[in-house]
DNA sequence: CGTGCACTTGAGGCACGTCAACGTTCGTGG
DNA sequence: CCACGAACGTTGACGTGCCTCAAGTGCACG
């Protein structure tokens, strides 16, 4: 029973600038769980019964057509929040990626708590306006920018945030090589692409010595002014 | 100097719920500001200096690439809130569509305020939520749908919208014929489309019976249940 | 009655999707 | 430890939906 003074993303999570008393009742609410890669958490259209914190792992959060065309709506990384507050059914399934290790609470506690406590709610606030900035500026990658640009920006953010949720280094660093937590699939349906293409684009900036590919799942940027500047916009 | 008892978003706005106390002293830090259609009330990368209510009229968040692309990442109706409270850059322009009326306040007066009163970031968080809500259920349409259901589901989504910020009729309703506050162009940029594409998807859409276009600016729902299957997902 | 802008319509090209075959990695059981 | 099969990824050939470019057409303005 690991209580929260120990937790990891104590000082970034919504959890943060609690009291120790109000920890306290907090950690009493909720339990950790553990995740397989695959395995999903919340389904979408299911009642909103429950919401989160990450603490270790990438999640993501995925809606589908009616006719079962996927389409990856955001990637949450340790210390970001899962779940929808303050409201009935979830709009989107939330499935990991990789093991992941959440915090979860039952929706109605956590709501009643939040609602007893502005220094949590701003906190939430806070990172639900900076999720709603990142998922606008996706929008605009979505539909106005070609495959090779959307591959191009795919792995530089992927490397930004890696960086900062791995958190063994200064802020504002990225690295040059890291391990994809997605399949060529699951890229894919984060950029609104499908398999092939991101394939090829793949390839394409491997055979120009832009990037590396070690093994499948691992990616090197070699040339990252190159990639930033195919990524554009 | 019109007050806010008699503001017509009064009991739909983030204010709601405010006591009359409270309420004076928003009103005393907020001005009304009225705006032509097309005319800008924030740039894209502009320090984020200030923060709104809409209270008559339609405005877009638009964000571009570098090279120019623009795409449409919101739009905002009566009782909405506009700006980018607790952080120092805009992340997308806002642009009347309509002549439109708003109740503009300085962002760092505007957070001091907040930071002061739950209620109001209470209100502020469940609006962010659902606006998060409604941009990621966009971001299927942008990557997963094909033009076709493009145009047919923008065009159920204005009858909805427009109807709810008319509020002269029950909640839950839908208008059968609206005016457009878009352009053609204006429309291509929220779907990501070309206007010639949207043209020829309405002219299909007037020809196959299923909507009327007496004006250029105005649209009338003939067969909603197809129109609604085509949209699909 | 022109002039200009918003919109429509048409012809043609290209980026990406689709379909299909093949190569590679990895887990499982003999 | 190797053999096998399934899952994942790559590569190629081909089709098509939307974009591009280029003329019209109709409506609103002086």
């Amino acid at each position: 029973m690991t209580g929260c003074d120990t937790c990891v993303v104590r000082n970034r999570a919504i959890c943060a600038g609690l009291g120790s008393d109000e920890l306290a009742v907090l950690s009493q609410m909720g339990r950790q769980r553990t995740l397989d890669a695959g395995e999903p958490l919340i389904w979408e259209g299911d009642e909103s019964v429950l919401v989160a914190n990450v603490i270790e792992g990438v999640l993501k959060l995925s809606s589908s057509t009616e006719d079962g065309r996927e389409q990856i709506v955001g990637v949450v990384y340790p210390s970001d929040f899962i779940g929808r507050p303050f409201a009935g059914a979830a709009g989107h399934s939330v499935t990991a990626l990789t093991e992941a290790r959440v915090c979860v609470f039952a929706r109605k506690d956590f709501d009643r708590f939040a609602s007893e406590h502005p220094k949590l709610e701003h906190k939430l606030l806070e990172r639900t306006l900076g999720e709603l900035d990142r998922t606008r500026k996706w929008m605009v990658l979505l539909s106005r920018k070609t495959a090779q640009e959307k591959v191009a920006t795919f792995l530089l953010e992927m490397s930004d945030r890696l960086a900062e949720s791995g958190c063994e280094m200064p802020t504002g660093t990225s690295l040059k090589a890291f391990d994809l937590p997605f399949s060529r699939q699951q890229i894919a349906d984060v950029l609104g692409l499908t398999i092939e293409t991101v394939s090829r684009q793949m390839t394409t900036l491997k055979r120009d010595g832009i990037i590396g590919l070690p093994t499948r799942r691992s990616v090197e940027i070699i040339d990252r002014t190159t990639l930033e500047d195919i990524a554009g916009g």
